[in-house]
DNA sequence: TTGTATGCGTTATCAT
DNA sequence: ATGATAACGCATACAA
């Protein structure tokens, strides 16, 4: 039925006996073309099976109806929720969505610059703390660009997220409300402005509870579970521990109760644990994971209207949008264990 | 430094005093050019900035350097290290890839084909088990294609994964061996190919032990964790009960040993239960997961290898390429309650 | 060794 | 309402 090679505009036109131009024209601006060619035009489309190269018309419109979203670990359970968001406020706005995925390698953050620089997406959306494309970013025009789950940390780009200090501070306060005073913070050394901003409401809770410094303790990990579980044991070589475990992220408090599972103790009688994000493993662990709940797929959606209002008015409506933390409190905390109290 | 458009070949030409063509050959077939105005041009490139516009390079060519990984669900704990793996694979050949997520919809497989249509992706990676472009597809020319994780359906396309049979084997011979006889195998009720080889391999084991029909029962799930919770409570329903719990896949497990718990059942003590795919989560549980390990960047290796294989010769080396499944034993399996082997 | 000119498939401008 | 044509940026056949 269809050629060898795909159907060109000009195939459609010398079946409809029209020009191109006409045959654009139905496609494009179908009001200005009469009815009789426009029917003409639509069964020869029909018959050629056409699809109209969207290369050669980028190439010649200098722009394209997709937009790239660029992460550096796909494999984040965070990304596939915010990434539906994305896909579904860019499909009913006609536009679509391809994914590049970096291995926080900035040689393959280029490959993907080219990618932009050829005009073959229209908008950039970021799913990472920092521009992955190395320091040639820095004279690099970007398309318009949306920076999601994370602040970007080196662009001055526009972001979507949830509201990382107030999340923080709903943990403490509940933390603080069981009557814990020691409260470990199992943070993420990586300049990472979302953990950082964990880290300020983990600070202003203690603050405003007056709990004294040398109460406090910060571990610096990395967001991963192996983090999590390495924080316990450096913790457990110290003389005084913490009574509750607060985790920048639900990787890394599901690594410390790995670590404390397997040193024999229950969670939360011996320890509370908490964790950001709500992933969704988080509810099927045991103890349940009381965390902090992520609007994933609205952050997507937000973010992706964004771009798209940025793609038509070129300024930024605002330059950040922080969407409410909701704590979802299960299983995993407690009162503090007498055990650990008193001494 | 930069104009507000990006630099194009003209703009090179313009700056090294030579034409367009001259620039052209100097980047492409350097060694039919001259030494001095080699340096001139890398040194106008340098200048300008100048990246070539992949988009117009590839709708002169006819042909991209892009591969399109097409996934109907990117959080698929198994999609992320395949992915690694194709993507290496691809890079040192010079290729870049491209994902394209599908959320199992026919539509948004449609964009994507047109994006194949346009010579914007040399070749496609399908990590699905059946082609995600709807009815149009037959009809449709596809470029060359490999499945990769699971065998594709309905396209007769080169296909690397896993031997499941084999895997499946191995783990109902491991439960036969610790003397369980009352398997009950948590499918998938999907046409899925890999499911359905599985399942093979479950009852040519049982078939090879003698094991008769009444005592197997299959339960039709979808592959999820709910599905394996659901699993557990329909069989508590039955008269009968299994003395192992033999899934389809590590999440269905994840599910069948949530059910379980919920219960107040001891695993492995009181049945054990298998997964297949060695998930990453499958190491962190407790128990820990007996299971079949996916080797899941040399799946993708192999797959991309075998794609631009294609690529350049136009035929399939071979059509099928099966990796061996390696038995992964932790603590999920023990011999048969003695509560429940007498009955 | 280098330059000129054509075409890849579109859309938009300008005529008609 | 429709058609001829230029241009988007590039690679290459053909000339020089």
């Amino acid at each position: 039925m269809s050629n060898s090679n795909p159907a060109t505009i000009e195939d459609v036109a010398r079946i409809a006996e029209v020009s191109i131009a006409t045959v654009s024209r139905a496609i494009h601006t179908p009001e200005k073309v009469a009815n009789s060619t426009r029917l003409k035009v639509s069964q020869a489309i029909a018959i050629t099976g056409y699809t109209t190269n969207a290369m050669a018309r980028s190439l010649r419109l200098g722009r394209s109806n997709m937009i790239l979203v660029v992460a550096p670990d796909i494999g984040d359970p965070n990304f596939s929720n915010i990434l539906v968001g994305l896909e579904n406020e860019a499909r009913s706005h006609g536009y679509g969505v391809l994914i590049g995925h970096t291995q926080n390698d900035a040689q393959r953050g280029l490959e993907y610059l080219k990618f932009l620089n050829s005009n073959q997406a229209a908008g950039l959306i970021l799913f990472t703390g920092i521009l992955p494309f190395g320091h040639q970013t820095m004279t690099a025009r970007l398309p318009p660009s949306v920076g999601v789950f994370e602040p970007v940390f080196n662009g001055g780009i526009p972001y979507v997220g949830v509201d990382d200090t107030e999340g923080a501070r709903k943990v403490v306060d509940l933390l603080l409300a069981e009557g814990h005073r020691k409260i470990a913070f199992i943070g993420d050394s990586r300049t990472r402005l979302a953990y950082s901003r964990r880290r300020m409401g983990y600070d202003a809770g203690l603050d405003a509870a007056g709990v004294p410094n040398d109460l406090r303790t910060i571990f610096e990990g990395d967001g991963t579970i192996e983090s999590g579980r390495l924080a316990v044991e450096q913790l457990f070589m110290r003389d005084t521990l913490p009574t509750a475990f607060m985790c920048v992220n639900d990787q890394t408090a599901i690594g410390v109760m790995i670590g404390l599972g397997a040193r024999g103790y229950d969670i939360p009688r011996d320890f509370s644990v908490t964790g950001f994000d709500d992933v969704p493993q988080a509810s099927f662990m045991s103890p349940a994971l009381t965390t902090i709940r992520q609007p994933r797929t609205l952050i997507g959606k937000h973010a992706m209207a964004l771009l798209l209002e940025l793609l038509s008015d070129g300024q930024p409506a605002e330059t950040e949008i922080l969407l409410r933390p909701d704590l979802v409190v299960r299983n995993s905390v407690a009162a503090p264990s007498r055990q650990w109290i008193k001494r």
